[in-house]
RNA sequence: GCCAAAUUAGUUUAAUGGUAAAACAAGGCACUCGUAAUGCUUAGCUGUGAGUUCGAUUCUCGCAUUUGGCACCA
């Protein structure tokens, strides 16, 4: 997918765009007063006050036809520089622009504003020559936006609209646009029957049918298996807690809004746990533990509950019970690096291994203004900080720092990647906490027989299963690889009559070579099989008729393939088994 | 939560102020089939609660859920 803010070209046709746009809306809405219009990823948009006008979906063929006209007449656009005072003058009715000039410095900004016909914008271009470059945009979406990004603040009407310079370029946006609903893994779940959500049980629950299940049960086993390589112990724990555990951790102070109510039952209060940390922290003060057994490493396939706010919902990619691949590792200070390095390798060899490419790492720092969510310890964030830039620059992975966006309790390394719909989600995280032990006054007797304070890393490599399964259906558009298939074989015979018995003798060795295979002994015409087997995106769908059967042969066609193979079933099974283990 | 929109059969979609339609799926019957849909047939639906109306799936309002953004995202 193009990413507009990135091409020179395209930014200055998008954000000249942004500004036929408002050029349309105050001919179209005389009263109209305008905020910002940048431009972003996926086009540009435009923040408008428009009073109690509402704009629709439906408003925009009218919108986009006076765009046109403003294209058509085919104004240059021409740049004025002013001063602070003369600009503050020249929009002295807005008060919207009026904010961003009085916000301005005048040493260090050049305040320009530029002209088309009859609109003049304060912008800090550049922009295209004339308005005729505009000529092939599409308006996509509206929405309410609250001003400033503050939700205190009044909802501006928000119009979002793309623009390229030949029709050529539009026309096939906007089939990948069309093409990005399509792998949508809501799409796909309901498609191959892989999950469901009931309004009964309640929204943001995701019920995982047998297809999804044999997905998640694989990913499960993939991951506790290289855990356990590494050393990792798992546990069980369950999925709520006294409400004092959460106050120890310090989490009901700085998360109880996005965490279930507190329930009260014999004079006790639990909470639903939004994570794990509270309990594992608990497991390792379960006994007293030398420097020599550290780094203790506890994972869990945790279910954790969520208060998410109803519009974040998002099939199984945001919901408000799910399952985190989660665990702690409790280290020596000088441990921190080694561990820290060995669980970015563990995220890359399984990104790698699941031929998942897209992706990128955020180094998640905290706004050192920001006294009330992050625990207030300059020395601590700093070498936290200064630790994990270390061992990324050691490794040479590329990140980019996020300010603002650390977890209360210490920095995080983040792994990003873009859903087909919306905007981009964590997969994994690896986060650093020199925090939370403390507060559980949890120790380690170092050799000098003192009692130390461990570090603790939080990680998840599949962040929550449930998101990852989202992730990677979208990845893979619900073809799956071999070994995650809830069906990775389909036998079909081509003739009930005369070859069933053939085609049930397959079957069964098929089955007994420990593969997930389907029978497909309907009465129903070989065409009509092939062609659910395909749309069921079976990975290998078996023809059997009376030349296999003469031959004591199978033949094979693989998913999205028109080609047919022909093979011996021992020499198949041979094939189809290196190609199932062939990821580890 | 906020700004909007949507909700019709298991699924995808059509239509209507006066008994709601089609395709696929499901059940039945026939066809005995060589690489993406054999034919016939049966059953099944207007999210929910109010209001307007002689009559509402259709109009209005509330609620629920979903979708697109915003905000949030340990």
């Amino acid at each position: 997918m193009i990413n507009i803010k990135e091409d020179e070209k395209l930014n200055v046709l998008n954000h000249s765009c942004a500004h036929v746009l408002a050029q349309a809306i105050k001919h179209l809405y005389p009263e109209a007063k305008f905020w910002v219009g940048p431009v972003i990823e996926s086009g540009f948009y435009y923040d408008i006050d428009l009073g109690d006008i509402v704009i629709k979906e439906e408003d925009f063929p009218k919108i986009e036809k006076e765009m046109k006209k403003i294209v058509k007449d085919g104004k240059r656009i021409v740049r004025h520089e002013l001063t602070k005072q003369e600009a503050l003058d020249k929009f002295k009715d807005d008060p919207y622009k009026i904010d961003l000039i009085s916000r301005m410095d005048e040493e260090s900004t050049v305040i320009s504003c530029y002209t088309q016909g009859d609109f003049t914008d304060l912008c800090r271009g550049p922009h295209v020559e004339t308005v005729k470059a505009c000529k092939n945009f599409k308006l996509l979406k509206v929405s309410g936006a609250y001003w400033k990004g503050d939700k205190n603040n009044k909802v501006l009407q928000r119009i979002y609209g793309i623009c390229f310079p030949t029709e050529e370029e539009l026309a096939k946006h906007l089939e990948e646009l069309k093409e990005a609903k399509e792998r949508d893994h809501r799409k796909i779940g309901k498609d191959l029957d892989i999950f469901f959500m009931n309004d009964l049980v309640g929204k943001g629950l995701p019920m995982y049918l047998p297809n999804g299940y044999i997905i998640w049960e694989e990913l499960e086993n993939y991951i506790k298996n290289k855990e356990k390589k590494l050393g990792y112990q798992h546990v069980l724990t369950p999925p709520l807690g006294n409400v004092e555990l959460y106050k120890t951790s310090g989490h009901w102070e700085h998360y109880k809004d996005n965490m279930f109510p507190k329930m009260e039952v014999e004079g006790e209060e639990f909470v639903l746990r939004p994570m794990n940390c509270p309990h594992h922290m608990m497991i390792y003060a379960n006994a007293i533990h030398s420097y020599r057994d550290l780094p203790i490493r506890i994972g869990e396939i945790a279910r954790d509950c969520r208060f998410e706010a109803s519009g974040a919902l998002k099939g199984i990619e945001r919901t408000r019970s799910f399952c985190q691949n989660d665990a702690h590792l409790f280290v020596t200070p000088e441990q921190i690096e080694s561990e820290f390095t060995s669980v970015v390798n563990l995220i890359l060899e399984t990104y790698k291994q699941l031929n998942i490419t897209n992706y990128t790492f955020e180094l998640s720092l905290r706004d050192p203004e920001d006294k009330v969510k992050y625990h207030n310890d300059d020395e601590m964030w700093n070498m936290a900080e200064d630790t994990l830039r270390k061992v990324l620059d050691n490794i040479g992975i590329a990140y980019t720092e996020k300010i603002g966006e650390a977890a209360f309790y210490g920095p995080k390394l983040d792994v990003q990647v873009k859903p087909a719909v919306g905007n981009e989600i964590t997969i994994s995280t690896c986060q650093l906490d020199f925090c939370l032990p403390a507060k559980f006054n949890l120790t380690y007797i170092d050799k000098d027989g003192s009692k130390k304070t461990p570090v603790v890393l939080h990680r998840a490599v599949f962040g929550s299963i449930d998101r990852f399964i989202a992730y990677y259906l979208e990845e893979t558009k619900g073809a799956l690889p071999l070994w995650l298939s809830p069906v990775q074989l389909n036998v079909i015979p081509v003739n009930n009559a005369y070859h069933l018995e053939y085609a049930q003798e397959i079957f069964e060795k098929l089955k007994s070579a420990g593969f997930r295979v389907e029978l497909d002994d309907r009465e129903e015409k070989l065409g009509y099989k092939i062609r659910e087997s395909q749309t069921r995106k079976i990975p290998y769908s078996l023809i059997l008729g009376q030349n296999e059967v003469d031959a004591q042969t199978i033949s094979y066609r693989k998913y999205s393939t028109t080609d047919t193979v022909t093979l011996n079933i021992d020499d198949f099974i041979k094939q189809i088994k290196f190609e199932k283990d062939n990821y580890k």
